[in-house]
RNA sequence: GCCCAUAUAGCUCAGUCGGUAGAGCACUUCCUUGGUAAGGAAGAGGUCACCGGUUCAAAUCCGGUUAUGGGCUCCA
């Protein structure tokens, strides 16, 4: 007879075997109301799961975060009911939960428009408001295909015929409709009122581009109406972070159809864009960094060499001229090996570390061009480390260091940190591999940090630790990364005398702190919602007269601002102090200077923060001093001059 | 590259049933000299992304191209 323990440490004793559901009635009406499945003995199952011998028994509800997922789940089983009755003869694929929501991916000759998805939700109220019991039914493997293929469920057997032996498979029937899951999912319709169906998308099945394109639809779902809209009201905020929104409104880039994938770099653009580039050589002088420059167009065989061109030919820009093929730069590091192929290195020389603002240019696929995220042509703040196996894990740590603290001061506490291993299609040795894997590995385990590892997802000629941060909706991109390169230095023909007079290949290191500079400011713009701490905001500060009384001592502190090395404008048009204010604060100018008579009189101005603040009057000199402090506290790793 | 959607003034967007295009903001000029997020008036501004088709007639319907947005795949 089951002995019950629940989270509290309580026991029940039970006569015969209890459903979890029996379990949250007798501990209170409303919690087997609210109940949305179980966790016996750690294991989450449905609510209707007969408990027969002892277990710790917990009620999952809505408030847990697993719940959630389960009135995700639900819903996109109610999602393939609502397409099986509009569309009989769409086939369901795969319906899994993800962040916020859950889609579900559907093989249909129809192809879904905006009005399909209104009707789609609608009837999924419709379902969801007849508040009826799910049913589980475990079956066998053999009766789960049978159903399946009795329905024309071709992509449902094929996924029944890739269930591992031994496993449970249970089939959750929602009226007429009939999906497979592990499950759990709710007992009744009536917990998933709070759902929207968000948007239409194609997706490959099974992940393969090889593979026919599946309709995907994706909806959002929450345990009650007021966390959905706080959601879709998120969602709205976030939209309006979006780094070319905020582009157009900072007047800092922009693009356009002659030039996909290719920023035009506005005046202030350019300016945040030379703070990167200066914070960057600024770092890289105290560490033992060479600056140097290579060409943009090499020839095609030093491609070939290299190995680019089997992996990513089509993606490289080419060029010719009298008879010979070009390639437009897609990578730096041929470049540097040249570099450094250049006159015979010692073992005295290493380790090498050469440094470039390095402009590339590679053929993205048009479908994957996104803003300053992902672009055409775009510049890394790149370098490559020649060194002996012997330096390698002192100049990995530097660099985990190094980029560490850059993104601390640029403003990101939490850096998410990968590392990528040996992908199907590579160069190398498999040994070379083991050893570059075990270096890197090594170098994560004596930073101690946190990390997350992505099998197969290297470069095509070694490991990486990648550093990803995040845009204003959550998507994740790659920035910093440090790769391990056992190959290229070989088959570039690069070499050292060491110690014993033998020549060595070196070992070599790709590394980029930012990644690209363009990519590094889209996600700084999202990051700060275009409020950029004062130190990389463009336009500093605005010097703002009230009447024409003001203009000459205006423009005087302007210039006195100017001489002392702040970023500082003037804005002396016959307009109202407060339409000043406004458009300065939209185009999110850290710093208002207000000039009025008081001021003038006074020799000072009045500081007006762009939160609203206003930090009253000040003297021009004492304002400089609170920038140069301001900006050394944002950024502690500014040497002096 | 693949799927879906979108493309109208510098920006944000309206434009019904196919009948030669509209608003707000911005811009120019004038009035206004106003103390912390929009003062007023007038004016100018469009090959309705591009190419083709249907039609007496296309911003509108159809086809193609390009770009953009959201996904998928890819990402040295």
């Amino acid at each position: 007879m089951p002995v019950i323990t629940l989270p509290d440490g309580s026991e029940r004793r039970y006569e015969q075997p209890v459903t979890v559901m029996q379990i949250a009635e007798d501990i209170g009406p409303g919690l087997a109301k609210a109940a949305l499945a179980g966790r016996v003995d750690g294991r989450p199952v449905d609510a209707c799961v007969v408990v027969e011998q002892d277990a710790e028994v917990a009620i999952i509800t809505a408030c847990d975060p697993e719940g959630v997922e389960i009135l995700r789940h639900s819903l996109a089983h109610m999602l393939g009911q609502a397409v099986k009755q509009l569309h009989p003869k769409a086939r369901m694929a795969v319906g899994p939960v993800v962040r916020d929501g859950f889609y579900y991916d559907i093989a249909c000759d129809e192809s879904f428009a905006e009005e399909d998805l209104e009707k789609l939700e609608a009837r999924v109220r419709e379902l969801v408001a007849q508040d009826y019991d799910v049913v589980r039914e475990v079956v066998t493997r053999e009766r789960a295909r049978e159903v399946f293929e009795q329905r024309g469920e071709t992509y449902k057997v094929q996924i029944v015929d890739d269930i591992p032996e031994g496993e449970e498979i249970a089939l959750y029937h929602h009226q007429e409709y009939v999906d497979m899951c592990r499950g759990p999912h709710v007992p009744n319709t009536r917990h998933l009122r709070a759902f929207k169906l968000t948007k239409l998308a194609g997706a490959y099945w099974r992940g393969d581009a090889r593979n026919e394109m599946l309709q995907r639809i994706y909806g959002t779902a929450w345990p009650d109406a007021k966390q959905l809209r706080a959601y879709l009201h998120r969602l709205e905020e976030a939209q309006k972070r979006d780094h070319r929104k905020l582009g157009r409104a900072m007047d800092l880039f922009h693009f356009q159809e002659e030039a996909p994938g290719q920023v035009f770099w506005h005046a202030d653009g350019w300016v945040l864009y030379r703070q990167l580039e200066s914070y960057i050589r600024e770092r890289l002088d105290g560490a033992g960094y060479l600056e140097v420059h290579t060409p943009q167009l090499l020839d095609r065989s030093l491609w070939e060499r290299s190995g680019h061109w089997d992996k990513f030919g089509e993606m490289i820009f080419t060029t010719a001229s009298e008879n010979r093929e070009y390639a437009v730069k897609p990578m730096n590091c041929p470049g540097h090996v040249q570099l450094f192929n250049q006159g015979l290195k010692s073992y005295r020389d290493l380790p090498l570390r050469l440094a470039e603002f390095g402009t590339v240019h590679r053929n993205e696929p048009s479908g994957t061009l996104h803003g300053l995220m992902r672009a055409r042509r775009f510049v890394q703040d790149d370098a490559h480390i020649f060194c002996t196996p012997a330096q390698l894990q002192d100049e990995i740590a530097a660099l985990i260091e190094l980029t560490r603290t850059t993104y601390r001061d640029f403003g990101f506490e939490e850096v998410a940190m990968g590392f990528s291993t040996r992908p199907e299609r590579r160069v190398g040795e498999d040994a070379l591999w083991d050893r570059a894997e075990a270096a890197l590995e090594e170098a994560l385990a004596a930073a101690g940090l946190d990390y997350a590892v992505h099998p197969g997802e290297g470069a095509f000629y070694g490991p990486k630790i990648e550093f990803t941060l995040t845009d204003c909706l959550g998507r994740e991109w790659q920035c910093g990364t440090i790769q391990l390169d056992f190959s290229m230095p070989q088959r570039l023909g690069a070499r050292y005398v060491d110690e014993r007079s033998e020549r060595v290949v070196p070992v070599m290191i790709h590394r980029a702190v930012f990644g690209s500079l363009e990519r590094f400011i889209g996600i700084l713009i999202e990051h700060y919602a275009g409020d950029l701490p004062l130190w990389l905001a463009p336009r500093q500060a605005v010097v703002l007269n009230i009447t024409d009384a003001q203009a000459e001592y205006a423009r005087a502190v302007a210039v006195q601002l100017q001489a002392a090395g702040v970023r500082a404008a003037g804005d002396w048009r016959n307009e109202k102090l407060s339409l000043k204010i406004r458009e300065h604060t939209l185009a999110h100018v850290p710093c208002l200077l207000v000039v009025g008579d008081r001021e003038r009189e006074n020799r000072t101005v009045s500081v007006r923060r762009r939160d609203g603040s206003d930090l009253g009057p000040m003297a021009v000199p004492e304002l400089v001093e609170r920038f140069a402090d301001t900006i050394r506290a944002r950024r502690p790793h500014l040497t002096e001059d």
